[in-house]
DNA sequence: TCTGGGGTCCTAGGACCC
DNA sequence: TCTGGGGTCCTAGGACCC
């Protein structure tokens, strides 16, 4: 647990709008005619929406078939997600704000919060102002910027600028007074670590708003919410439980999983897309120079449709490895324990977990790497390769080989329906954009 | 017909030990 | 007849986030 103690510097919490709708529209203005929404990976489900989607009532999450005829008619515009486009444009927001203060801590794709200095409302205001007007000028994103003496009261200032449509993007809630009306005025649901089951627990005691919650029981709280829950109200009240993470630290888990577009009952294809998992999950664990000890493969049917089968196996690995081959033919060998002919599969994935960082890995008598310099030399060669072209430069056998638009591989039918995709304007040389 | 993907932390309960 | 209790570790699942 973070340790309390007392902070008297503020928070800011600057979020981008729309951000993947609003990365679409940089590159092409004429986006903001119609509403915009941004598709999930296949083509699946709304996982972003413009102002005027949102206006419209499109929701978060929604399955994207629900759309399909108004985006016929040409009443709304979809786009599939072009997420080497959202990250680039993540990281030259990220930049821009990093200019105004070495304290900021990259919390999402499209969000950052930062320390400040305690000052009137006027100069915080006017900071935020600034920062607002640079990440527009830099990079064509509209950003939103919330001021409060703690993370999650910094979340509910930004989303009140968010949503007040006349004003200019920033708030700042720093005084006592504005900030128990602010809480008046605030759902559960919309509380940072307040979702929709804690709502309703919430809801059955006959707490409705913030302001309620704060005025509440602690060793009550405590009970009911657990101790991140009660920190959140501490939060709340002005007292700062959460703390600035500049690090953003390894990751303990990594996971790669998909949805098919179509189901799977064969095993040959479910082999090549659980290789091809365990290859990019390998891929994203050397990277942060870790070595795994657990491995986990999973398989589900259409969680829509009865009957819905899910299964997964775990694997322990008495050696720790980042090696791909390794990782695939584990992977490999657990679909083999779990896989059931008959069953069509719709979603399946790798889950890597247990690391130890690769280099101390060698020196540990007990659980020695069986990386070897050799494979360590491999991958590093096919990493540099891969990050320097377009993906998939090199890719296992494994994986599949067919990637022909008509065969009959787990990736064709993906990219059949992902055909709405933006260009990668800002990493590609093919892709720059053109001015006619 | 068609419903995403990738993370983190906490907790309750079981197994086991003394 | 009387049949403990506390500590630790592990894991599955729940809850949250974007």
């Amino acid at each position: 647990m973070s340790s309390i103690r007392p902070n008297k510097n503020l928070f800011a919490l600057a979020d981008c709008n729309n951000f993947f709708a609003s990365c679409e529209m940089v590159f092409n203005p004429g986006l903001d005619k119609k509403p915009l929404v941004v598709l999930s990976n296949n083509d699946g489900c709304i996982i972003a929406r413009s102002q005027k989607a949102k206006q419209l009532g499109i929701k978060m999450g929604e399955p994207a078939y629900l759309y399909r005829e108004r985006a016929k008619k040409g009443e709304i515009q979809m786009l599939s997600s072009n997420f080497t486009l959202y990250a680039d444009m993540s990281q030259r927001v990220m930049q821009t704000l990093s200019s105004f203060s070495p304290d900021i801590e990259l919390y999402s794709i499209d969000e950052a919060f930062f320390l400040l200095e305690p000052s009137s409302d006027e100069v915080l205001r006017s900071r935020a102002l600034e920062m607002r007007r640079k990440v527009k000028q830099w990079t064509g994103i509209p950003v939103s910027i919330g001021t409060a003496p703690t993370k999650t009261l910094a979340k509910i200032a930004n989303e009140t600028a968010k949503k007040d449509k006349n004003g200019d993007g920033v708030c700042v809630l720093t005084d006592p007074v504005s900030i128990s009306e602010r809480l008046k005025k605030t759902a559960l649901e919309d509380i940072w670590g307040i979702g929709a089951r804690l709502s309703e627990r919430l809801k059955r005691k006959r707490i409705y708003t913030a302001a309620q919650l704060v005025e509440a029981d602690d060793v009550w709280i405590r009970k009911l919410l657990g101790v991140t829950g009660f920190q959140t109200v501490l939060e709340l009240r002005g007292t700062p439980c959460f703390q600035l993470c500049e690090e953003p630290g390894k990751k303990k888990s990594i996971v790669c999983s998909r949805s098919f577009a179509t189901r799977i009952e064969d095993l040959s294809l479910l082999q090549e897309a659980i290789a091809a998992f365990a290859a990019n999950a390998a891929e994203k664990l050397r990277e942060q120079e870790s070595v795994a000890s657990f491995l986990s493969v999973f398989i589900a049917a259409s969680p829509f449709q009865e009957p819905y089968e899910s299964r997964s196996c775990h694997i322990q690995i008495p050696n720790p490895t980042s090696y791909t081959p390794e990782l695939i033919a584990l992977a490999k060998e657990g679909l083999s324990q779990i896989y059931r002919s008959g069953c069509s599969y719709k979603k399946a994935g790798v889950l890597l977990g247990d690391f130890s960082d690769s280099d101390a890995a060698q020196t540990d008598l007990i659980t020695p790497s069986s990386d070897t310099d050799k494979k360590k030399e491999a991958m590093k060669v096919i990493d540099k390769i891969n990050a320097r072209y377009d993906k998939p430069s090199l890719r296992f056998a494994a994986e599949g080989v067919d990637q022909h638009p008509t065969s009959r591989s787990w990736k064709s039918a993906e990219a059949n329906i992902r055909a709405n995709v933006s260009p990668k304007f800002t990493t590609s040389w093919h892709d720059l954009l053109k001015i006619t």
